[in-house]
DNA sequence: TATGAATGAGGATTCATTCAT
DNA sequence: GATGAATGAATCCTCATTCAT
């Protein structure tokens, strides 16, 4: 993730963009047991080439997730001093889920659990969600006993709910993060039984 | 499920319980991508014995779902007739999400879609579960816009947001319960930006 | 094949009767590749009977084995009184044919090599054979140069040769026994480049 | 079979010959029971080499069948315009039944009556083979009641006879050649009991 | 004796990964 | 850097055979 030793040739780095893509695509298609060759032949390169950019296939995964949660991060930065604090946070939860939905890979969220690269990314999202939390409780848009890892865990539920189904309609999750949001409104809030979880 | 041509012999049948348990925990330890190698061997029996109860890997799987799902049928009729309609619905997702906690499948959902018995016991689920919805809605304790498909839907998601985390606390799932649960509460609804799911 | 020890019983005796049909049904159908599972189901009895009346597989094939050269044995004792030795073996050959075309087991004929009843058996056949070629040939309606081995050899010919096709007419083989018959007469005759061979 | 995409890689086209030539071995000591796993230890390959040049056993037979069915096609063109017509079909049959003693494979003949490429090899020869049969017939040396079908049937029969025999002389198919070939002659002619069998 | 459940070796095939070209 | 051939471990599944019921 940071400064690479060296910066890539040309060709080299349309190759791993391409193969980043066409993971993507492809593992959308046919779940994590898609094979590296499919991966290859979807970005028109050679197998050894994906080994050349990624040591393991778990390592394309890894990459795969980590640009994910970064654009994440990206956004709630950019969410961050926006004038409204309730519209700020819903838009991020838009965004997140969005994203998801363009291609649908929750099931890839546990898989690079124990990726260093994954953990400080993912380190990144909570501090720039954290903000936007915050702030919305501040602002009372959000009820008191909700924290910045309820918000993050929420944030896949609303996609993966539609998954259930064999093939959702396009825009179907905004209802369900419309239900989970109503549930994170302060009207009407009943207490919560459990206490929120901490990250290790 | 029930009346086989024939009933088991006592050891075969006590074979297929083995089986049936040893391969919720082995999946739920690995996934799918576990091998029947190794979910025979948790049953202690030979891989061969898998293949007389299962036809094929798929068929396991399924035979699994098709017990999660009926056990659930099984607790939506129970409930049908509770003299608190909200009570029951609520009892109803706490029995949902528990199950699932116990072994963590949610993946298994989608898996076995094909499968005819499978999607009997869906429909069955969806006709049990259609009552309670039903009750509680006419009783004012749900949303008017909230339609059976949507709690069929949005039932799997407690469990499923803590799984985001590598070693959830085991009654967590209640928390996004009540969250979720709120956001189908009348009070303070907000309405809804796309129209329920039907199913196929 | 002789005496066995004790007479089996009725039922058994029906069984093993039941087992030989249905096996040779089952490897004229799917080859020796056919498995005594569907072997034991076309029988109508339990694969562990199957193994009562048979040790092994290779045991039952070649009880079938044996039953088509004895079929043959005796069909060569019945003609070799006959008062036209030429068309003795010529009803010879149409009996062996025939006997093949029911269920094409030519495959088999090869796969019990070994095995001693059948060895018996198949010298049993040369004997019997034997008589009727010396008469042909004695009787000027077969060349001089041909022997009962020649004649024991080319036996299978005619039906194996239009197993080339996929699906031959049933009568199909006549036509190439009467070819080969032809090539047998000594009429137009030409002399032959290898000696006959001999059996071990 | 020739002019692939693109060519081989030299160490590439080696394993390929190497796996076609030791399949053919292999094949013809333990029929098509054997193991690809044999077939690779014998090419000295890698068991996933095999798949990679075949992608089934089936495919890999297949590809066999029609190397052989190919050298006859391209002898029988070679003889098309010999000037002796009986001596050129009597070539012929000596080089189909020559081959076929190399490595007894006639098992293989049915086993890929699917294989389109199998297929299409096989009409080239019945194309090649009918020039040949039809100038024999022509001069006066073939019966006139026999087709290039007839032929191509019987062209198998002289091996197959042999292989009744456990250890057959090398040569012994000359002998039986010999005798069909005067079943195919002229002289001494007796008429047919079935019309010749047709394609498909 | 008959049954059919259990066994486990063996088979075809896939696939991540390595490495010579 | 890129290629694609080779590798071999791992996987699902089949089947002859054994044995408890």
């Amino acid at each position: 993730m940071p400064s690479s030793p060296r910066p890539l040739r040309a060709d080299a780095a349309r190759n791993r963009r391409q193969l980043l893509d066409a993971a993507e695509t492809v593992f959308a298609e046919r779940g994590l047991a898609a094979s590296v060759a499919d991966i290859a032949a979807r970005a028109g390169v050679a197998k050894g080439t994906v080994f050349r950019h990624f040591a393991t296939k778990e390592d394309l995964i890894a990459s795969i997730v980590c640009e994910h949660i970064t654009a994440l991060t990206d956004a709630a930065k950019g969410l961050a001093g926006a004038p409204d604090p309730g519209a700020a946070l819903r838009d991020f939860l838009v965004i997140a889920a969005d994203q998801r939905r363009q291609h649908d890979l929750t099931f890839l969220q546990t898989a690079s659990d124990g990726d260093p690269a994954v953990g400080r990314a993912r380190d990144d999202l909570h501090c720039a969600l954290g903000v936007l939390v915050d702030r919305a409780r501040d602002a009372g848009v959000l009820r008191p006993d909700i924290t910045e890892t309820d918000v993050f865990l929420l944030m896949c539920a609303p996609v993966h709910v539609t998954d259930n189904l064999a093939d959702p309609p396009p825009m179907l999750w905004r209802r369900y993060l419309a239900i989970i949001f109503d549930g994170l409104r302060p009207e009407g809030a009943h207490p919560l039984p459990e206490p929120p979880p901490t990250l290790p």
